[in-house]
DNA sequence: GCCATTCTCTATCAGGTGATCTAATTTGTC
DNA sequence: GACAAATTAGATCACCTGATAGAGAATGGC
């Protein structure tokens, strides 16, 4: 949490005026922005690029910004945002939580179909956290450190009660998201090599297998 | 396979003359560049950045590669050829192959053991999956398609005998490739989350699950 | 319907990019 | 030891990078 606000415009103005299709713009530069980080990491996507492909001009991006590593910052936020919200959808009403061996399930099954719909987070994660930097800094506390800690705390919890298998939780964090998300990081390759992994009928396939290999084939799977 | 071969001056010199301090500044050149290309991506990684950490100077990349593509391209090549040494390696004399559960078992423990020993590959290959590109072609046909299509047809060989769980080939693949190397590309994050996955220790406990969770904890695990 | 404020656009900056050309240097071979 | 080929070094190319300045257009609030 640095002293920038996400936001310089904020969106609940204090004192002054206003903003339109100022919105329209930063949420077409935002969209456009994930796509080409994704696709070209931090220093191989180039901020014309993005404010052409958002339908405006360059410059727009440090006003609306204040500058490349600005904007970075808001369009993870607001894929995290996505990410808690697709997993929440999936999850239906009631979430069970990651407590229970039932409730570990649903969530592997939930965070599986979540990464597949939005595989620029996990394309992103992968090419920052490739090495040490300020962004990837800025990323674990603010994103990756909460959400690691609670699955691992979950983790040691079950394996302490005996209800899964006896594996240490940092191995059993990277194992799963790793199996969790190659599949849509690499969907481009996938699809050279002739398979399609963004279709329904492999998420599914794909959720449930990881459900059974993590925890193994019990009887009332959960879901 | 191009029209270009892997080395302008080649190895075995057909017709001309010599080299001998050349091949130091290639081989310093294709380590920086590995480092530099796993570090920032191919679009990221500067020329001037790899040539300065290999000691020389950067009008020397062209002359030994040619271009930034072909520097790439050789250093996958290398990458790979390392890989494999270390797969050979972590087997011992005798290969077993990837046909028995036994086989397949010490494959995967070799595997993990090797691509903690070389986070630059899964680093490069994960970024250059991320989106459709010539790189992305070439790298498939030439190093992905033939290790993709060992692992899954040994895979649906050993469901189809049900000596392996009922889980599609792809599925596996996938979910077995990510769950062997995030632990790895991820390094600098993990090390950010206090926890040293580059450890013996951890490489281990790592190894060991994984075959645990893909091929059931049989007994006479193999190995 | 005004008008100050917000937003957009064009032009431009200094610096970094990969690549090429040319001259100087090293080195294997005779 | 000389000489031609291989290698290195320096200078420079056109282009792209993120950022800034200032003129212009649009708009909410009155």
């Amino acid at each position: 949490m640095s002293t920038i606000e996400t936001s310089p415009p904020a969106t609940p103005p204090t004192t002054r005026r206003r903003q339109a299709r100022a919105t329209a713009t930063r949420t077409a530069l935002l969209d456009a922005a994930l796509e080409e980080f994704a696709a070209h990491g931090f220093e191989g996507a180039s901020t014309r690029a993005i404010a052409t492909a958002a339908g405006t001009h360059q410059p727009q991006i440090n006003y609306h910004f204040d500058s490349k590593e600005e904007l970075w910052k808001s369009a993870v936020d607001h894929l995290f945002g996505r990410l808690d919200d697709a997993v929440r959808e999936h999850l239906g009403a009631a979430d069970p939580g990651w407590g229970s061996r039932a409730g570990f399930a649903a969530n592997i099954h939930a965070f599986v179909r979540a990464a597949a719909g939005l595989p620029e987070l996990n394309r992103i994660m992968v090419q920052e956290a490739t090495i040490d930097s300020e962004r990837l800094q800025w990323i674990v506390e603010r994103h990756t450190r909460p959400r690691f800690e609670l699955v691992t705390e979950q983790w040691r919890r079950l394996r302490a009660d005996g209800v899964v298998a006896d594996i240490d939780e940092t191995v059993l964090y990277y194992s799963l998201v790793g199996a969790a998300s190659l599949a849509y990081v690499n969907a481009p390759e996938a699809r050279l090599l002739g398979h399609d992994t963004l279709a329904d009928s492999f998420i599914e396939a794909h959720a449930t297998a990881l459900v059974t290999m993590f925890l193994g084939a019990d009887e009332e799977t959960a879901r």
